[in-house]
DNA sequence: AATTGACACCGCGTG
DNA sequence: GGTGTCAATT
């Protein structure tokens, strides 16, 4: 390693920073043990560009890039930092940074790069390096067929879903904490299920060990068990000098303890978060795993706190900060900016959530005569469903946009079913895969599926198994067709990616005799087919597109061309980390924020209002706060749709209304006799039902 | 005996 | 829209 004293290269790059930025970059750098640092960078401090030119430079100074460990909360982000980083490192190295960054192969996901760790380490902990990996609702199916199986199906009084148990399960192994505590605590409903659900999910665990799949949490759990056997550990430990891990407040312990076992003295290690930004404790993330870094080491973690905002102007972050001040327990300090002023975040009182979506697409509109375009603007919200009023109205507008977060491309049942053919052939083990792929053919349901995936199951050949097992009994020639489908698919003789291809080419006959609509669904495999195309195998695709699946939707089939301007649509959740010009948040309104599901407990409150925190900080110049008087409640009750009356956030109480413009829209309101009790005038949920028939 | 379709009931999001 | 039950159908 070079020393800090006689650099090789010079390093202009490092005079963009501002001091406690470079502070961070050039923390421990040269030195041969560097100490433990941990980054609070708030909401558009720079963090992402800071956390890239601390790669970049120790990069510059001599790390070996094939040695560095960077993990991100998404692989997007993962790549956005890998390319900020090339684009740096270019500045000092020229084109010799190329070769330099493609050695980053460690950037990743903590899922992802688990996946390869446990790849590589399969043999020495008793796994089939072939596993495949199940999504979250193919976890939950598994869950059901236990589930089933253990007859929780048909109790008295209901046992909780599929998706609920997979959630308590998740939380247990996240959280580290024993299933009583997560019942009592967020799931109170379910805590005379207790005693049952254990069983269910010792059911579960051995059920994917018989089926070699892992799901998403097995992914570090498994990596936290292989560190703690004391050889193995110090060997993964070995491969790294630095550790960086970006949103660590989003982390939860079993990825803190994955991180301390790979570096339990804290050297090389580099943590970078900010707790007023913490909105995954649903999900077990815990703000625990930041506050304790410092002293998870000795000497203490250095602590480098990044406060100056580059994105807001004054008047909006005035407004978030107030918001963020009223929070119980705060870590952080208030962020400052010498952006000017600007003016006011707009509070704009609607009549309802129809007017909400005329007056945000009418903005939106003005916007873009004024010079901005779409892709400047964003429209926020707290629910994936909330958008459906504007979605309509975009489209009656001609107005495109591509909606981040909810549905996903990869839930269509079509995209899952041509998914369970490939997954089945990488491993006919897998009984989600192939109880739902059998249950295609006519005449084939659960029971003969069953009956021969038990066959495949109790031989030590799976594939001569399938061959030889008693065709379904009803299934006639399309018993063969399948299993002729299933071994050129398995012989590999038509080769990556030609093979999903004469995939396609069995399902289509099935996929046209069970949906009415089977033309648009076909696109959506062509589509499936060139995303194929751009992974190197079968098992590279299935694993990344199941680790990290496109998270756009649009309105137009497949997602816009990158060089077309469109609109943003997404949740909060979806959001973090990205800035625009002008930022809508929808509904901000008690019931959606906070969600009227998440007030049970103070910190559920809490997070909450970070939520709407981390809303308002995505915006640069304009912020409009959308509070509709009344909104049609989601949830289908006997008399049909609802109507409820909406009282604006706790968050903003009267003391803070002076850092808010208030308005209403429509401007002139002379109200025409419009009886209350009318009731609604289209029905948009009918609507939106229409959008997918 | 198993599959499949019709029906009623209920609804816990955010990734 | 999911999930479970029941009855008609093969």
């Amino acid at each position: 390693m070079l020393a800090i004293d006689s650099p090789v290269l010079a390093t202009p790059y490092l005079d963009t920073l501002n001091p406690a930025q470079r502070r961070a970059v050039t923390h421990g750098v040269g030195s041969e043990r560097p100490a433990p640092l941990l980054v609070i960078a708030g909401a558009g401090s720079g963090k992402t560009n800071t956390l890239a030119h601390r790669v970049a430079h120790l990069i510059v100074t001599g790390a070996d890039p094939r040695r560095i460990l960077l993990m991100t909360f998404s692989r997007r982000a993962a790549a956005e930092m890998t390319r900020r980083v090339e684009r740096i490192a270019r500045k000092v190295m020229g084109e010799g940074a190329s070769v330099m960054i493609d050695a980053l192969r460690w950037a990743g996901t903590f899922h992802g790069l688990g996946a390869r760790l446990l790849r590589d380490y399969a043999d020495q902990i008793g796994l089939d390096p072939a596993f495949t990996i199940h999504d979250r609702e193919d976890a939950a199916d598994l869950m059901n067929l236990v589930r089933h199986e253990l007859g929780f199906s048909k109790t008295q009084t209901r046992f909780p879903a599929k998706g609920t148990c997979l959630a308590i399960y998740s939380r247990c192994v996240n959280a580290q904490t024993p299933i009583e505590t997560v019942l009592t605590r967020s799931f109170p409903w379910c805590v005379a299920w207790a005693a049952e659900l254990r069983e269910l999910f010792a059911g579960y665990v051995e059920a994917k060990q018989r089926q070699n799949v892992l799901d998403y949490d097995d992914l570090l759990l498994y990596w936290a068990q292989t560190m703690c056997d004391p050889d193995l550990a110090a060997d993964i430990g070995a491969r790294f000098d630095h550790v960086l891990i970006d949103e660590y407040q989003d982390t939860n312990r079993l990825q803190s303890s994955i991180l301390l076992a790979l570096k339990p003295d804290g050297h090389g290690l580099t943590v970078v978060g900010d707790d007023a930004q913490s909105i995954y404790a649903f999900r077990a993330a815990t703000i625990r795993n930041i506050l304790d870094f410092p002293a998870a080491f000795s000497p203490p973690a250095e602590i480098i706190t990044l406060d100056q905002n580059y994105r807001s102007t004054q008047a909006i972050l005035g407004a978030a900060n107030a918001v963020i001040d009223l929070a119980s327990e705060r870590f952080t300090k208030n962020l400052w900016t010498d952006r000017a002023t600007g003016a006011l975040p707009q509070l704009v009182n609607v009549r309802d959530e129809a007017d909400q979506a005329r007056f945000i697409a009418g903005r939106v509109l003005e916007n873009r005569e004024a010079g901005a375009t779409l892709k400047q603007q964003a429209v926020l919200f707290r629910a994936s469903h909330h958008s459906g009023p504007l979605e309509i109205e975009l489209t009656r507008r001609n107005i495109p946009f591509v909606k981040f977060g909810g549905l996903k491309f990869l839930d269509a049942a079509h995209v899952k079913d041509l998914l369970a053919l490939l997954r089945f052939v990488e491993n006919p083990r897998d009984r989600v895969a192939g109880f739902r792929l059998m249950q295609l053919l006519p005449g084939v349901g659960p029971t003969s599926a069953q009956r021969v995936l038990d066959h495949i199951a109790a031989a030590t050949d799976p594939m001569e198994a399938l061959t030889s097992a008693p065709p379904p009994p009803r299934a006639g020639d399309e018993w063969t067709a399948f299993l002729g489908a299933v071994e050129e698919l398995r012989s590999g003789r038509a080769g990556w990616p030609a093979e999903i291809e004469r995939a396609r080419l069995w399902y289509e006959p099935h996929l046209e005799r069970i949906h009415e609509d089977a033309t648009t669904r076909q696109a959506d495999l062509v589509q499936l087919e060139q995303i194929a195309g751009g992974y190197p195998s079968r098992e590279r695709f299935l694993t990344e597109l199941t680790l990290d699946p496109p998270d756009a939707t649009s309105d137009q089939a497949g997602v816009p061309l990158l060089d077309e301007d469109y609109l943003i649509l997404s949740t909060i959740h979806s959001a973090k980390g990205q800035e625009w010009k002008s930022v809508f948040v929808m509904n901000v309104v008690d019931g959606c924020i906070p969600s009227d599901l998440g007030v049970g407990s103070s910190d559920e409150i809490e997070e909450e209002r970070r939520l709407l925190y981390v809303a308002m900080t995505r915006a640069k110049d304009d912020l409009h706060l959308m509070v509709p008087q009344r909104f049609f409640t989601h949830g289908q009750s006997a008399t049909g749709d609802r109507h409820v009356y909406a009282a604006r956030t706790r968050f903003i109480p009267n003391a803070l209304l002076g850092l808010f413009e208030r308005t209403a829209w429509p401007l002139a309101a002379p109200e025409p006799a419009r009886s209350a009790s009318q009731g609604p005038r289209i029905d948009i949920r009918a609507q939106m039902r229409g959008m997918w028939r």
